[in-house]
RNA sequence: CGCGGGGUGGAGCAGCCUGGUAGCUCGUCGGGCUCAUAACCCGGAGGUCGUCGGUUCAAAUCCGACCCCCGCAA
């Protein structure tokens, strides 16, 4: 008898373990609930979640309530009448009376190892804090936000190199035989739900655009978590003349160091944000007597270009720098 | 009709408001200089100023339409 699902997700993180499920003999999707279709982007046109195009793919009836905690929407989960829950990255919160209905709970892929990185944006915030692993656990929902005890966990490192929306996806990948597995095992009551230890929370709020401002007085190595950590939205912005100014860049090899700290007038230190063409290179002078190598450079209205090229147009000759 | 910026030799930009000689940085080609260099000096080639139409003696510049690119927003 095929366990029956319900499942609840919204962006491109929860995609993978859908389609698992969707996969897999064992499980019968009875329903996809996602958010409402909203305009979004450019021209403000009506947008699909990714979790929904999937279903629809699959033929999978969607439901698209807008406050979840309604009326019509408890009926909902009546009727469908699951043993149990998927929710991934979802976006509400789901109260007590709706927690109660499935079987076997409801169960949640979260982007971190709980108790660490509660909340919206896991990924995002352990990049930016600089951490070289992470991972993934499941956990049954509580009335809480991120709090129900945990199922099973897997750990996975986080490159020197990687950016989120790449953490993002293989931990979304990595997540749905994790998923796969928990439910299975709680069916056979074979895993026991472990309370979280909350004493030891850390959390990790959605992103708001100002996070994505550079603080060129943070050292180079900080800043590079932030460009990784903040992509694809907010994005690492600064100003430039007045301008907004999407950058990307690299901490500059300490081999480097020397003779960008020369070519800065010696002692004298420039501001941060100063820009320096070192050779080939193009690179901003941030805190802790570091350097940031440019890899791009956007402008508003203006077309992504190589630092080399930007540095061209933009007439640095008075000793431009950014945050300006 | 969500708000806004942009399309100018091969690249990145200025010029547009206040119509009248195509500008800057770089690349490229030729020559020079140097032990040497992503250095410097001299000279050259290369542009239907996104497209179509309008106004004007005259349009990159003003007006209209369209195409393409991008930032915000979500």
């Amino acid at each position: 008898m095929a366990l029956r699902i319900v499942f609840c997700g919204t962006p491109g993180f929860a995609v993978p373990s859908l389609q698992r499920l969707i996969a897999e003999r064992d499980f019968e999707i009875a329903g996809v609930v996602t958010q409402p279709d909203r305009p979004r982007g450019r021209g403000q046109e009506i947008h699909s979640s990714p979790v929904k195009d999937v279903a629809v793919a699959a033929g999978i009836p969607v439901y698209q309530p807008v406050k979840i905690k309604s009326e019509e929407s408890y009926e909902y989960f009546k009727r469908l009448a699951p043993d149990a829950v998927v929710i991934i990255a979802y976006g509400q919160i789901i109260s007590q009376r709706l927690i109660d209905i499935p079987r076997l709970g409801w169960i949640n892929l979260h982007a971190s190892l709980l108790p660490k990185y509660r909340g919206a944006a896991p990924i995002n915030w352990a990049i930016l804090s600089g951490e070289t692993r992470t991972g993934l656990t499941t956990m049954l929902i509580d009335a809480g936000l991120d709090t129900g005890p945990t199922l099973l966990r897997r750990d996975a490192a986080i490159g020197a190199d990687m950016t989120a929306p790449q953490l993002t996806s293989v931990l979304s990948e990595k997540g749905a035989p994790l998923v796969v597995e928990t439910l299975e095992g709680l069916n056979r009551a074979g895993i026991t739900p472990v309370p979280q230890d909350h004493t030891q929370a850390t959390f990790a709020p959605p992103l708001k655009k100002e996070d994505g401002r550079i603080d060129w007085s943070l050292g180079a190595g900080k800043i590079y978590n932030r460009i990784r950590g903040l992509r694809p939205w907010p994005g690492a912005f600064t100003s430039f003349l007045g301008k907004r100014c999407n950058i990307s860049g690299t901490p500059l090899p300490a081999e480097g160091l020397e003779s960008g700290l020369n070519s800065a007038r010696g002692n004298d230190r420039p501001p941060f944000g100063t820009i320096v063409t070192l050779g080939s290179k193009v690179v901003v002078y941030c805190g802790d007597l570091t350097w940031l190598q440019l890899e791009f450079v956007q402008l508003e209205g203006r077309r992504r270009v190589s630092p080399q090229e930007f540095v061209r147009g933009a007439e640095l000759t008075s000793g431009g720098r950014f945050g300006t």
